[in-house]
DNA sequence: AAGCTAATGACAGCCACTGACAGTTGACAA
DNA sequence: TTGTCAACTGTCAGTGGCTGTCATTAGCTT
């Protein structure tokens, strides 16, 4: 961030995401064009595609944020903890730290708004979701190599990662359509889910 | 299918799906217009737009017939089964039975390549995955019917769900990248992904 | 055969996105 | 300071997915 250059293009971008997160959350996500983002920053449009992929890429651009934070959390956990728990405590870690990290962009709630959006738009959560399979074979890829395994010859750190990204899908989902949407409300969801999916492999839940 | 009309119907849209996904599956998804599509059956692209809800929708076509075979094939599995298990059975079940849903539109072999256009077609990927989502949800609520529970009060259905879609979703990455591509392979890879899963949640797999 | 209705084709238009090229503006050395 | 280079931007033209509208065609009904 040294050089005058430098300082403009990411001020123009920062201003691009403010400008799109703030339209997405208000007007809807398809109700926003990419012109009127462009237009509101008063750059072009072509300008807008050079700073992000396509429309998609700003609207997960700040959940990107989180994302990268718990890529770096599994990595930093201690190497003794099991697979499982180091992913539980990297996602916890992470929604403990996410106010310094998008705070210096747009104020947390406007990420929360956000997270609805994406949950409640289609093409949205389409694009949320593959981006978490890529995220889950590069955590797949960080227990391999903390196990000592290969990920290619034994399924079983895939597997746990298969296990708890989809517990933690479903822990999302429920949490943006719920009416808690605070991160204490996503904190407890996250554990109370976790904890029930041993129990959720084998019982059988009826009461007799 | 009586009269004349639904038949004409009916040719239409299993023409215009079988040239789709020949061309999906020869030059590729991206590299096939819905121009090319409409000008190969000679009709115009409007009318493509009539039978299809876009290009993407053509393209997962035939993999909905086996979506909507296994929704059923988990309401037939016999009450007494544990949720898991019942999941488990319909998948298999599934499996064995595609030939007869998918012979009547395209040969099994063009249902396999089209499986693999999916998986490695990043657009095409996510709105699998989106409608994979929807899928578990309406699984999660047949199982607490079954298990006579209320979906949004007792989380476990869900929770089962996300477990199982978590791993299914894992064996069809497997799958569609890996060298074995037949059914068989698929099978086998989802009866051992299954019964990873206990383990992967508890144990600690170094050896030491 | 005539009238109704569903299906289609033929436009026109919006929007996301891209390539190409020219103009502008910081960076950096002479 | 100035001149040169490279980076950044705007403009324009074009492609492709998708939608609304309306006239035309083709099957159904009586």
């Amino acid at each position: 961030m040294e050089t005058l250059r430098e300082r403009k293009k990411q001020r123009t971008r920062d201003a691009l995401l403010r400008v799109a997160v703030e339209l997405f959350t208000t007007r809807g996500y398809e109700q926003t064009t990419v012109d009127d983002i462009a237009a509101a920053v008063d750059v072009s449009q072509r300008t807008f595609f050079r700073y992000f992929a396509g429309k998609e890429d700003a609207a997960l651009a700040l959940d990107g944020l989180t994302v990268a934070r718990f890529i770096e959390a599994v990595r930093e956990r201690p190497p003794h903890e099991a697979p499982m728990e180091a992913m539980r405590q990297a996602v916890l870690e992470g929604w403990d730290s996410i106010n310094g990290i998008v705070e210096s962009v747009v104020p947390v709630e406007q990420f929360l708004r956000m997270y609805r959006v994406i949950e409640s738009t289609p093409v949205l959560l389409a694009a949320h979701l593959r981006r978490s399979a890529e995220v889950e074979e590069t955590i797949a890829r960080v227990l391999a190599e903390r196990e000592g395994l290969d990920v290619d010859a034994d399924p079983r750190p895939r597997v746990a990662v298969a296990v708890f990204g989809g517990v933690m899908r479903m822990t999302e989902r429920r949490w943006s359509t719920g009416a808690d949407f605070s991160l204490d409300a996503m904190r407890a969801l996250t554990v109370s889910h976790l904890d029930q999916a041993g129990s959720a492999l084998t019982e059988n839940w009826r009461t007799h």
